[in-house]
DNA sequence: CACACACTATACTCGTAAGTAAACTATTTC
DNA sequence: GAAATAGTTTACTTACGAGTATAGTGTGTG
C-alpha cells in the first residue's frame, strides 16, 4: 500500500524528525565539551551534513542552545507538577520532587540547562532563561514552604535549603555519563535520602 | 630614610604585586563573564595597563587561569590539612572540613576553581585539573570513611555521599555574590547544619 | 511541461580576539 | 656615560569559526 509519494503530513513529520536529531547532536556535543567549544561544523559532521543544512532549520548556534535548554526545562516543569498533584506531606512532595529532578539532571536535555550559564547567552537570552529557572527554584520553594507549614520539615531558611538541595542533585549533571556503575535512578533515590535523612546513623 | 631608589628585593616584591594583582583581576572576570568571553584587552584595561603588559608576567591565556585555579586548590587542600590535624569524631572533621570547603567556594580563587570545567582547557591543563581535585574529593572521602568507621556517620555509598556533599556546597560558587544578606559564613555554617542534620524536625 | 518550493552542498565573507614585533623609556650596573 | 635590563606601549599578524551567497537537485503543483 506505501506509496512512494509522501502526504503533507509525513514530510511534516520528516521535518520534525530532523530538527529533533540537530537538537540531539548539538546537546551532546554541548554537554560534552562546552557551548563555546562546539563547532556547528562539528555537530553537522557528526550528522553526515553540512552546517547550512543545520542554518535550515534553526536560526543560529543561540537558537539551537536555547532550544535544547527549552527541552530540558520542560521536563523540570513537569516534574514539578507531577509532585504537585501528588498526596502526602509536604515532605513526600518534596521527596518525590527532588528525585524526578535528580534524574532530569542526569538527561541530555535536562543536564543541559545547568551547565548553560547567562556567560554563554546574549542578553534577551540570559534574561529569559534567568526567568524560567526561577520558576523551577519557585516550585522548589513551595513545597519546602509547605513542609514547614504541616510540620514534616524543620523550619530554616528556605532559600538556603532550596540552594543547598538544588546545588546537591544539579551536580550529577557535571559528572554523571550515562551507562555507569548506577542507574540514574538509583543515583537519585540516595541522594535524596542522603539529604532528607542526614548523616545521623539511625 | 626612605631612599626613592628601590633594592633588588623591593623591586621583585613589587613585581610580584603586579603579578598578583593581574591574578586578581583575571579571575574577577572570569567568574563574572567566564573564560571565554573574557578578554584580555579587558582584564588589562580594568587595571589601566594594556595587554602585552599581562603577556610580560604570565606567558598566555590559559596560564593565567591555571594560576588563577592553583591559587584556590591551595585553599581547598589547606582546609584539608587543617581538619586532618583536629580531634573528634569522623563527623566532627568531616563538619569542620565542609564548612571551610563551602567558604572557600565564595573566595575569588576558590569558586574559580569549581568553575573550571575541562573545556576551557588544554588536555595537558585539563589532566593536571583533574588530577588535583582528585586530592581534595580524597580527603573528603577520608573523613566520611573515617566517621563510618568509628560510627558517627551512617553507612552509605562513600562516593555518592561526596559527591552529594561536594555538590551542595559548590553550588555557592554559582550563585553567590559578594556582599549579600548572608556572610558567606553564615551560609556556610547554614547549609552544613542542613547537610548533616536533614530536613526532619528535631 | 514549467514553475515554485524544500532541501542540501560548496565556497565564500568577515568580525573577533589571542598572541607578537618593534620601539620607546627608565633604571641599574660596569 | 655606555651598555644592559625591566617594563611598557602602539600597531600589527593571524587563526578560527559564525554566518551567508549562490547554486544545484529533486519533488510536488498549475
Amino acid at each position: 500500500m506505501a506509496s512512494p509519494f509522501s502526504t503533507p503530513e509525513q514530510r511534516a513529520e520528516e521535518r520534525s524528525a530532523k530538527r529533533q536529531a540537530v537538537l540531539r547532536a548539538a546537546v551532546r556535543m554541548f554537554n560534552e565539551r562546552g557551548f563555546n567549544a562546539t563547532l556547528l561544523d562539528d555537530v553537522a559532521a557528526s550528522l553526515g551534513i553540512s552546517k547550512p543544512t543545520i542554518y535550515h532549520y534553526l536560526g543560529n548556534k543561540e537558537q539551537v542552545l536555547l532550544e535544547c535548554v527549552a527541552l530540558g526545562l520542560e521536563q523540570f516543569l513537569a516534574a514539578a507538577d507531577q509532585a504537585r498533584r501528588m498526596s502526602g506531606s509536604g515532605l513526600d512532595r518534596l521527596r518525590h520532587f527532588l528525585r524526578a529532578y535528580a534524574q532530569v539532571n542526569m538527561d541530555d536535555f535536562g543536564r543541559c540547562v545547568i551547565r548553560t550559564g547567562p556567560e554563554a547567552l546574549s542578553p534577551e537570552g540570559a534574561q529569559s532563561l534567568r526567568e524560567r529557572k526561577r520558576r523551577i527554584d519557585a516550585a522548589m520553594r513551595s513545597f519546602i514552604e509547605e513542609g514547614m507549614a504541616d510540620g514534616s520539615i524543620a523550619r530554616s531558611d528556605p532559600k538556603i535549603l532550596a540552594f543547598t538541595l538544588a546545588g546537591a542533585l544539579n551536580w550529577p549533571a557535571r559528572w554523571h555519563v550515562a551507562g555507569g556503575e548506577l542507574s540514574a535512578q538509583a543515583i537519585a533515590h540516595q541522594m535524596v535520602d542522603i539529604l532528607t535523612l542526614g548523616l545521623a546513623p539511625r
